[in-house]
DNA sequence: TCCGGCTTGGGAAATTTGCCCGAGCTGCAA
DNA sequence: TTGCAGCTCGGGCAAATTTCCCAAGCCGGA
């Protein structure tokens, strides 16, 4: 049972900062169509405000404390596959955009995205369409993505193996060392999985693998 | 010359996401006795800004491209002693906290505040009071009682930005044009760093900087 | 005033990255 | 069976970064 209205669309807002929730919902409905039937402040909450509203667009921060908003729109998308999600937060990063369309996002928008945009693109995913602001479009076409799943189903054992291990902390030569291969060859999976998952920093790599669940912070 | 009036405060918005200012300013708006006057997207515009309207209140989001906002907070302040000037921000690390109000800050409230802890936060400050919301009185009442300081504590405030924004997945190119500093400075900053806090690996100082609260991942 | 710490950067050697390559293995499909 | 494709493993080499050490300016405290 959606909330829409014959000539509105129904929001479920998440994100983690009450101020910023009470303005966005300000902003939204200052258009008119657009109602925001209800709000969370945390992944956990989200899906059952999501159940219980069935909103016809969420509207989420990925970037909240406790479990991860990709495991949010994962949540919702299983359940419910015709969910409309629009990942709205202030990061830009192309693991992240891939890992959000990846988990079943429809849209992702910046914070830095004109209010306008914002509200173009929740009306865009409530008809049924992909949407990004432009940034993101820039940061994907930068990436030359490749269309892929999830972003360990490119990566080889092998390179998993390393990967976690190097986000939890050890260095080229340890890892060398624990898996009985040369320097040379784990210096090769390091950029190899750089280029396989389009994270340009080891940070990227670090947090990517922590939002896959390879390693615990 | 203040554009205060018998009953209002005015309000200056600092903060580089335009529709989170687009929302605090219906926020503040729907109080009655606040009012935006002006609004400014990073440090660099925000005094100018300030000279023009001499506002009550300066509502400022210290995370912000260019310039620190720490930066602007002293700007403002040496140039404008009465200036009353409002953090606003998602973070509540103490040692941020107490570089803020070092720098001249009259409050200090966080984004998980209540809206209306917000807005008395302003009338406070714009009476000439102190003020912060109480997750951060929290934390900094914690951290007067820990012996043991953060490891942030060895971290200069400086250090502290940088190592936020590696942590949140920049290349040193983009740190040092984001500060206005050479690439060479950056790195310098990034093997300081890790000098001070033992971090052996880029991997560690990302975990490092997520324990403290630094960076969400 | 002097000392110490922060900030900013230069310099130079050591190390790592980025990207190319080949070779051995396995599985799979024609 | 042959052959292709993908993973694993490493060499090579130029380019970039990291690692240290150093210096100068600034500011606040003793």
């Amino acid at each position: 049972m959606s909330e829409v209205t014959a000539t509105g669309i129904s929001v479920l807002l998440v994100d983690d900062h009450p101020i910023v929730r009470q303005g966005y919902r300000r902003v939204l409905e200052s258009q008119g169509d657009l109602h925001v039937v209800a709000e969370a402040d945390n992944a956990a909450d989200a899906y059952g405000a999501f159940k219980a509203h069935d909103p016809d667009v969420v509207v989420l921060d990925i970037s909240m404390p406790g479990a991860s908003g990709l495991e949010a729109i994962r949540n919702i998308r299983a359940r419910s596959p015709r969910a409309r999600i629009l990942v709205f937060t202030m990061h830009n990063e192309a693991v992240l955009v891939k890992s959000a369309f990846g988990a079943g996002a429809s849209g992702f928008v910046t914070k830095s995205s004109e209010p306008s945009a914002v509200v173009n693109a929740i009306r865009s995913v409530a008809r049924g369409e992909r949407a990004m602001s432009d940034d993101i479009a820039h940061v994907l076409a930068e990436d030359s993505l490749s269309p892929t799943g999830s972003v360990l189903d490119q990566l080889g054992e092998r390179e998993i193996e390393i990967l976690r291990q190097f986000a939890g902390g050890s260095t080229t030569e340890e890892i060398a060392a624990h898996l009985n291969l040369s320097v040379k060859t784990v210096q090769n999976y390091h950029y190899l999985i750089k280029s396989k998952t389009g994270a340009r920093t080891d940070a990227q790599l670090v947090r990517l693998a922590a939002t896959c669940g390879l390693t615990r912070i």
